[in-house]
DNA sequence: CCAGTAAATGCAATCGATTGCGCTATTATA
DNA sequence: TATAATAGCGCAATCGATTGCATTTACTGG
């Protein structure tokens, strides 16, 4: 107590200049004198409940009022009080969003569109991560219904197999939208990339480019883009008369290390591969090194095709082929949907399912043949 | 509204079993009946002050009531309303942070710091982006402070050169903290890491690989970090016997092309440099791939480091030396600052500065010694 | 000139939790 | 055995905005 009022004491001599020395750091005497409707109704002459009004451009009040209105609480610096509103209308005007990381560019990309589409309308979002943690996930779906959020964007984590946690959410009544990562085990809206076009696309693209011994690497199944990307990557491969062979697909975590050992072990087992479409940039990446540790030359003797157009894609030597998920785009149709659910008719609608197109980002990694049709320089396939 | 009707009545038709066909979605029946302290009162056979008491460990509650209490509440599943809790004693128990963008990992490190921080302490966080947009960063400001948040933690934006959008925080008395982008216009508490110190570092760690002619990119010189980064470096120069000249440091956006074009001045200046400090890594990996091009061997003939430790520098050919900006300590140091801030005495206090230590990360790029002693193989400076 | 209607605004309750003050018992002190 | 203190809890106001209903004023038609 004695320190303490040394102290105390110290900062009282040197802060009687309050404003001089410490200008507003936590100074006392800026009192924060908080103005609310009442001020304008007094300084306008009229009750509280008409400046509400006023201020919600009510049909029952006079422009003319609504102008005085308008103008003192411009005048006197006034800013509504969100959390009063929300109290008594039940509605915070806030999204959350669940996504497992948002170090990512394209789910950045997706709270981005989500973010810009939202704040046009006047709601704020509440960004939460996963980190792919079922646990987390759960604490974080209680949590955002703790802030009393008006409705929830959820992207799932890699580890979540099982949807408890949403169920609370369904009976609430809060809006609940899916995207990318979804599940078909819940009745909900979502929000999805033609995930087995895509992956068609990009197996179909390195056929055409001469590979034919075309890995697979790819993640937990119980999510659902893994599966649609698996799909495509077969289709694309029966097609074109290709045997699909299920040692050609390799499981791991999808990051870097992941991709690394699913190189290794494709090298190990000398499947005699010669390609590689892997469901994630991270994983291709990984392999990228552990070939190029082992002489491997990319393109002419592995084509490597990732998937999200992560900005790393660009910069690897050499760059990446990749799907591109028009994050973006995602986002705002996620976002679209809420509003829908939250606008529409409350009748039962049937679960609305949007599925936007991907695209392919064709670069050196997966380009043997010279893009330009003239055979001149054209290295031959094998 | 004949089409719509149509529309409707085949809702409504295939809907009369609404819970067998459409599950919850939207199901009007599926009231969701609010749990408030006053039915825990009713149950308990108390008053909603007592059960508010209870709850939250009033001293002055008998802990046989608070145990009925917290039993009832579990038993009804109740949840407390954060809004009205927040509306009466003013704690939103928000908090708002503004970063440039969450798309990076130093970024969205810093904010899974405070993340983590602030909800171990029951606070959640508002993350908004300004994407160095000037006027969005005033409007973000804006609409933090409409949401109520309890306090504001920002990195500011590049072309935020002006900061009277603070002035309204600081005098409504909204804790205010800024991390690593910060400014010394304004008397407020922030983090950041000792940027001099690192580029000091880097600087030198070029010089004692036998490198003499360093370049340097940098941006906006408003920016505290990057002046701290060139201060650094020109210290390491001097330090050295290392003449310092301005045309070395070459000014750019820091993003992919302006390293690429900044690398193509030097080039083209041909100022015979033979290293580049970056006081960013997406800048340095344009370089990179500008001097690649011109068939320029990295670290041979020149030695690269980045700043910031971005995933994709582990990836890059050769894989680039940056600096490790600790981001994950730089937030849980910015939370613990704003915790500080709101539980301490009230009384003014000078502002605090928080200097994390940097690691510098060397990689292949700045390596033109082996790191081992034996002079065997090694490459002469020059 | 009056009933009748519309327009404009006020009154007061409300959303759910918190909290200063006050009222009883109960226990401690003299 | 008084008196004082204290523990335990209830009363009612409060936070700021919203809103159903009531009220007042103005205006129209007959």
């Amino acid at each position: 107590m004695h320190l303490l009022d040394y102290f105390l004491n110290i900062h009282f001599k040197r802060s009687q200049g309050c404003f001089a020395i410490f200008g507003f750091l936590d100074c006392p005497m800026k009192k924060k004198e908080k103005i609310t409707i009442h001020d304008i109704a007094m300084e306008v002459g009229v009750t509280a409940s008409t400046v509400s009004r006023a201020l919600n451009n009510h049909p029952r009040i006079s422009p003319a009022t609504k102008k005085m209105v308008l103008e003192a609480a411009k005048a006197i610096n006034y800013k509504p009080n969100r959390i009063a509103a929300a109290l008594r209308h039940g509605k915070s005007k806030l999204i959350g969003i669940i996504v497992p990381t948002i170090n990512r560019n394209f789910f950045s990309s997706i709270v981005r569109g989500i973010e810009e589409y939202a704040n046009a309308r006047d709601y704020k979002v509440m960004i939460s991560q996963s980190y792919d943690d079922y646990k987390k996930e759960v604490e974080t779906i209680d949590a955002l219904l703790d802030a009393r959020v008006d409705g929830i964007m959820v992207s799932l984590g890699k580890n979540t197999h099982s949807f408890a946690h949403f169920e609370s959410v369904i009976q609430k009544g809060i809006p609940l939208v899916f995207f990318d990562r979804t599940t078909d085990e819940l009745d909900v809206n979502q929000v999805i990339i033609d995930d087995y076009s895509a992956a068609y696309q990009a197996t179909n693209h390195l056929i055409d480019q001469g590979y034919r011994h075309i890995a697979h690497f790819t993640s937990h199944m119980k999510i659902k883009i893994y599966l649609e990307r698996l799909r495509g990557y077969r289709q694309a491969l029966l097609d074109n008369g290709i045997h699909f062979d299920a040692k050609m697909v390799v499981e791991s975590n999808m990051q870097l290390d992941g991709g690394r050992n699913s190189a290794r072990f494709l090298l190990d087992q000398s499947f005699g591969f010669d390609a590689i479409f892997s469901a994630s940039d991270y994983a291709i990446v990984g392999a990228l090194q552990e070939l190029k540790k082992n002489k491997v030359k990319i393109p002419q003797e592995v084509g490597l095709i990732g998937f999200s157009n992560e900005p790393f894609t660009e910069f690897t030597e050499p760059a990446l082929s990749t799907v591109d998920q028009k994050a973006i785009s995602i986002g705002e149709n996620t976002a679209a949907l809420f509003f829908e659910m939250i606008n529409g008719d409350p009748r039962p609608k049937p679960r609305i399912k949007k599925v936007l197109d991907a695209n392919l980002i064709i670069r050196t990694s997966s380009s043997r043949i010279p893009n330009i049709q003239l055979n001149t320089n054209s290295t031959n396939p094998e």
